[in-house]
DNA sequence: CTGAAAGCGCTTACAG
DNA sequence: CTGAAAGCGCTTACAG
């Protein structure tokens, strides 16, 4: 079967394509009697028409790109499913590049931006700030409308949408210290930018105004790595509480700490900051932030439309409210 | 910046812009000479080819779409990833399209055949014979090559890429029949076709090779369902061994039955049928088949580009091999 | 080996 | 309200 295009639509209604493309784009410039017998013939051909001509004459693909760093990641599959979800609402295509340290970063834009997307949400949080600064500037020469998706840099101009890491983490370092805890300990991941370093800021800051000194591990995600670290760290450290970037992280440290005899939370309280699937799963069931992640999608596409259309928007830079799940790692705080 | 295009190159490199086409797509149809000044032209220039003009005017856009049906759930996502790290080798973009349960299939496709692209990875594993042929039959009226991946239908004249989930399945019952268990169950969820009716198919023909009866325990991939569901069972039954089609929900029933007061693997020994990170964090480790779902994307993909390059293909359907891993939550195989 | 010209399937001023 | 025509940025026979 050919595709039908727009000339068998016409022909069929016996119109010119014109009429045809304006029923479809200005329904309200057509009369109701032809608009009736075009909408007709579309249906019963069973036209749509083909986006790529329609893209090329209008200069308008109606498609997003995301660009992402580890589409396996829980968080990152989370949020493509929240912006799937909207685009398909809005009528939006979506296409997906990756960018991963090893990537040519200007390659990787110079792609995105020569398969004419009419937005792009940029997820990738692994980006250094000068990194960062060569795609927001190659976004810019463009000029392709961007909103940063749970991908935390400091520059406000540029809109976003994600949650306030940085007070979230304070809050419940603070909760924890004001327990009665002292020996609150962090554990992120070598990379220092964006949320993780903004979770960083937070915990530091309730640390330094509790007036203790800061206790960072920095690991990795993978298991067989920070297994090895964490025992270490419990045979050197003594250790009251500790917050995690990752859920798996926790979990692990969780694990780690059992195996080497201790309880939790009775010994350790444990926090992950993310409330993913792992954290029902292990047990003690893990107490965490939450983190709205499919929220965060779903709100920066939504949020990317507007801007697309040049619909007004009030506020550029959206934090969604977050909130603390107790569960069975932490026995003080509430 | 205005996006330099076509006649900018050919303007700089004082040829036609028939001339600088050729260079992009037909390099040793041209002068090697002209040939230099046209890339050190668009080389300057910083010029790519507008995607979508190039769509249209080749009939090609080098885009294939994936179908999912939830992008969140980890084997998806690795499935995915798998699949854009081989794309971006062979230069394709990649769009994603989700098909879930509500979805009018029918829309879908039409979206999906508008998109106009080169090739289809069809990861949706959950729908029924009916909408499957329906879903297949309209990718056929298309002519776009279609890969399944990761998503079993008996219909052996699809390309397809999966491991043999039934031999797979066939083959861990065997191990723990043969280590002398007979009350070994077997928890899948509702959904009854493709991949998790193939894993029942091989469990149910082991058990009755043994002349033993199948107890399959239907439940949900949701933890606060499949705990009521394994709490009940547990009260009714004597389990020696209990195999589940997801690993989180194998965990989830190592949690219930530690839980109950049994032990794992003395008393009961659980078996994963994936090899997700949660084998690794859930205590004890859970022993898995493993199944390799990013080199099932990674492969799918291959072989997409191979058909729609009209490539020589020896094997249309392919299996992947896959392996045991022994890890504590069993004690009697190997 | 190179250029002029038609065409891919649409949209959109411009007339009427 | 409707149609004829130009144009979106490329590719690709067709001449030369």
């Amino acid at each position: 079967m050919a595709n039908t295009t727009i000339y068998d639509v016409a022909g069929a209604a016996k119109v010119s394509l014109a009429t045809v493309s304006r029923v479809m784009n200005n329904p309200e410039k057509v009369n109701p009697e032809t608009r009736e017998k075009v909408l007709k013939a579309i249906k019963e051909l069973g036209y749509r028409p083909n986006a790529i001509a329609k893209g090329l004459a209008s200069r308008k693909t109606t498609t997003v790109g995301i660009i992402v760093s580890d589409i396996s990641r829980a968080a990152t599959s989370q949020l493509v499913g929240g912006i799937i979800d909207i685009a398909q609402k809005y009528d939006y295509a979506v296409k997906l590049f990756s960018m991963d340290e090893e990537s040519d970063k200007k390659e990787v834009m110079r792609r995105v931006v020569a398969e004419q997307v009419d937005g792009i949400l940029f997820l990738n949080d692994e980006l250094n700030p000068e990194e960062m600064e060569l795609v927001l500037n190659h976004i810019q020469d463009a000029q392709i409308p961007v909103v940063l998706c749970n991908a935390c840099y400091e520059e406000k101009s540029i809109p976003s949408v994600a949650i306030d890491y940085e007070q979230a983490t304070y809050d419940v370092t603070n909760k924890l210290l004001s327990s009665g805890k002292k020996k609150v300990f962090f554990a992120t991941t070598t990379h220092r930018y964006a949320i993780n370093g903004r979770k960083l800021a937070g915990y530091e800051k309730a640390m330094k105004e509790a007036g203790l000194e800061a206790n960072i591990v920095r690991t990795s995600g993978d298991v067989s790595i920070n297994t090895l670290h964490f025992t270490e760290l419990l045979k050197n450290n003594e250790i009251e509480a500790l917050i995690a970037v990752r859920d798996s992280i926790a979990v692990s440290f969780i694990n780690v700490a059992i195996s080497a005899g201790y309880k939790v939370p009775d010994n350790i309280e444990v926090v992950g900051l993310q409330n993913t699937k792992y954290a029902i799963l292990s047990r003690p069931n893990l107490t965490c932030v939450d983190c709205p992640v499919y929220d965060i999608g779903a709100v920066s596409m939504r949020l990317l439309t507007k801007i697309m259309k040049n619909e007004e928007v009030t506020e550029n830079n959206i934090l969604l409210p977050y909130r603390l799940v107790l569960r069975k790692t932490t026995k003080d705080i509430k």
